[in-house]
DNA sequence: TAATGTGAAACACTTCACAGCG
DNA sequence: CGCTGTGAAGTGTTTCACATTA
């Protein structure tokens, strides 16, 4: 019923199923069998049925389930029914970008903390969050009891931002900057890498060449004859 | 030795390989073995001797792979011995991070065509490239011979504009907007999906409350007591 | 000798298929 | 009757362990 171990896999279709539940919700539909919902996400009714059975019985024979109640239930497994106060370091072009996504805020997290090291954005404010010297992570994530931090600093930092977020209590990281980050096995890191994205779907690409009509020739353009990684 | 059907979860480490490999070689290194390589990345050696088993011999018994002869085969296997053109769906504030955004360009992409819907944005250039209606994707895109496509739409767009590329011709597809679009069986999707990664990342965290003297009282903020997905 | 490449075993995840329930 | 929840079977992935080779 509640749960011997619970592989990863499941816990990341999860927030899917929630969305799909949500949205379906926001339609009016009451309802949704596991093959409905199954045929809305692109994966099979029997993986959903065996996903949610590891943490309770949500449906009703002969029905499906409660679109209102199995989304609250997914909620809760995913201890979403609260708002988490997230750390954000680094404040570079992307850190900004993140820093001003307002996505995070109807889904449960809200950026509380910025940290950045060019003392050039020091004391700038993002809704109403002031961007901090780097070095105070330690006393203020500690202090505001932040448990999970998004890393968007350059790959060469990003292991010892890490290393420095694992120390002030951090046990969830959301990782942008392209390296592999080593944590202690009580800490969880998911990595967002569209470049490695790309990079994996290019394989799959019919490789004849772009159309003989390309403006952009790749051999002109030095650093791209050889490409790196 | 060659292929007969090499999973996709093998094709999705390889970029990681590639980059670390990439980044000894910078330093200077020579040749690694499976199992520094592993200790590197947060893998087992055996499971890098059995990834790079799918594509050949890379190694040599009792010293291991020469990094740049690495290097080079993987590039090769995932086809990023030469640049490929992109087109960007979406030129909102999402779609403009990712046109500014520059780590693409030196590891075998560029984005060569951007659309919006927003008449105001049409005419904008990014690096050289002009912002296109799009309206003009089905023209464009088979004319440039795009087979990768990003999308960074909203999400009620986002399964009409993966229609709309895969009727371009379009083969891959790296979805930012955060919903599950569903495309026939020849083109491969990869999701970059942050809201969902924090909504797993929250299933691992200890669930006591934040420290009393938080500034941010979620129950204050409408719309974050009852979180969506 | 040191480390690859790979059968075979172990483990993990998905799907089948159906008993049982609303 | 329709659809869930779940043993059991099937598939896919990882790891073991060692013969092989530079």
């Amino acid at each position: 019923m509640s749960s011997p171990e619970i592989p990863d896999i499941v816990i990341r279709r999860l927030p899917i199923y929630l969305r799909t539940l949500r949205r379906m919700q926001d339609l009016g539909i009451e309802s949704v069998s596991s093959e409905d919902l199954g045929a809305h996400i692109g994966v099979t009714a029997a993986q959903i049925r065996r996903d949610l059975s590891y943490f309770g019985r949500f449906g009703k024979q002969g029905k499906g389930y409660d679109i209102p109640t199995l989304a609250d239930g997914i909620q809760r497994v995913l201890k979403l029914d609260r708002c988490w106060d997230v750390a954000l370091v680094g404040f570079g072009q992307l850190g900004r970008a993140i820093a001003h996504y307002r996505g995070f805020e109807s889904n449960s997290f809200r950026i509380t903390a910025i940290f950045a090291r060019n003392p050039e954005h020091i004391g700038d404010q993002v809704n109403g969050v002031v961007v901090t010297d780097e070095s105070t992570m330690e006393d203020v994530i500690p202090e505001m009891g932040l448990r999970i931090a998004i890393i968007a600093v350059p790959a060469d930092s990003a292991q010892e931002v890490a290393d420095r977020l694992v120390n002030s209590g951090v046990q969830a990281i959301l990782n942008y900057a392209p390296a592999i980050i080593r944590v202690p096995s009580h800490v969880r890191v998911r990595e967002i890498d569209p470049t490695s994205a790309l990079q994996s779907l290019s394989f799959y690409l019919d490789s004849e060449g772009q159309p003989p009509d390309s403006v952009f020739d790749t051999s002109m353009l030095p650093g791209l004859a050889e490409p790196r990684s």
